[in-house]
DNA sequence: CTTGCCCTAGAACATAGGTTCAAGGGTGAA
DNA sequence: TTCACCCTTGAACCTATGTTCTAGGGCAAG
């Protein structure tokens, strides 16, 4: 159920300036900034949709409130106001790797979660993969848990790195140290043994930020 | 550097209110919200301590905006709207626990952090620990950790759980399982080998919601 | 064609809410 | 005492912003 309800276009681009306004400017908008942002001709053609907005449960206006829109997730409460991190699919050793492209991205995200400022500054546009399997166990990392990625080739010696192995065709997650022509994988498990291999075959697809795991 | 500078009672109550009324609302309070809710006679006493509480960095305005307070954190960037999880101190084995006592907690949060609300449910008032050194590394978590815990006593089978091994004198996380009078502690970890200890020694403290690791 | 429904227009209205003003009380330094 | 400075009062002011009204266009069903 990704939509409960289909929208007009002119819907789909409210909804989506408006949680821009409250991500950007930390308030939501008023109904003549929607108006002016989305070419709309009158601030009654807003209300109209935004009461129709409001009766398909996409958001809640308090009446007669500045401002007083408030956007609604799937289960009805409050969202909005937070970055919107993308998880562009899965990470597993094997696996091929989702990421960015020259232009864009090679998929559509699997889902969206939110994160607060401190933890996902919008500056780097980050994006998140989704571990599945226990193939990560030796960076602490465990099946299902998210890792945020900074994507940058500009990985510093000792950063939590994603890297694909060319050989082995695999993906994972270690710190990285470059040792002249080979390269030291080192689990962040400090009972497990690091992995050496040749320069040639690793190829470092981001900086790991952090980890979130949900029980 | 807790505090940037001194502030006056009312500006201290000023700034809470305008915290809880975010977090709670999903938008910033008025003028006039900010003068009821802290008793303030006048709208002109709130305009000028909140042009102090500008000056000193504390939040910024936005002229002529209706609800244009936006809070900033120590870094001078938007904050307020989520739910504040208190970090209530350190976890490693050895330590005794922090926890709530019968009437609020046995010391003052060591910081304080926001989480979006699909994490932090505010209705459970959970409550944070940050992990110090390596030893529940088995567990899949590392120094410097943060677990995110539900405070109960009504700890299920296979949760990840606070627990206190009364003899050991020790705080570990583990997955508990009750096996008639024995427990067993499972590590996260696959690899690693189950403890088994006494039900009269184990003292449950919380259910661990989530993991937060910040490299 | 007529009716009904959905949507758009533009303007006007009402008030929520930011801002300003003139005046006054307290307190400490000179 | 007087001056300076900080804070409080209460009211008035103004405009940002939600709401409402009347009118009309497009279009499908009858």
């Amino acid at each position: 159920m990704k939509t409960k309800k289909k929208l007009s276009p002119k819907q789909e681009r409210m909804l989506e300036f408006i949680r821009g306004f409250m991500a950007e400017n930390g308030l939501p908008p008023t109904v003549r900034d929607i108006q002016y942002a989305c070419g709309i001709s009158s601030t009654s053609v807003v209300d109209y949709n935004l009461r129709l907005l409001q009766r398909d449960g996409f958001l809640r206006r308090r009446p007669d409130v500045a401002r007083g829109i408030e956007l609604l997730d799937k289960e009805g409460r409050s969202a909005g106001f937070l970055p919107q991190i993308p998880v562009m699919g899965y990470i597993a050793a094997g696996e091929p790797l989702p990421g960015p492209s020259n232009d864009g991205w090679t998929q559509e995200p699997i889902e969206t979660i939110e994160l607060p400022r401190h933890m996902a500054d919008s500056k780097k546009n980050l994006y998140a993969l989704r571990v599945k399997g226990t193939s990560m166990i030796d960076a602490l990392i465990d099946d299902g848990d998210l890792v945020l990625v900074e994507p940058t080739h500009d990985v510093r010696n000792g950063d939590m790195t994603v890297v694909w192995l060319k050989l082995e065709q695999e993906a994972t997650l270690k710190r990285i140290y470059r040792e002249g022509s080979r390269v030291r994988l080192q689990p962040a498990n400090s009972q497990m043994k690091p992995i050496y291999t040749d320069a040639s075959n690793v190829e470092t697809r981001g900086r790991v930020v952090a980890v979130l795991r949900t029980l």
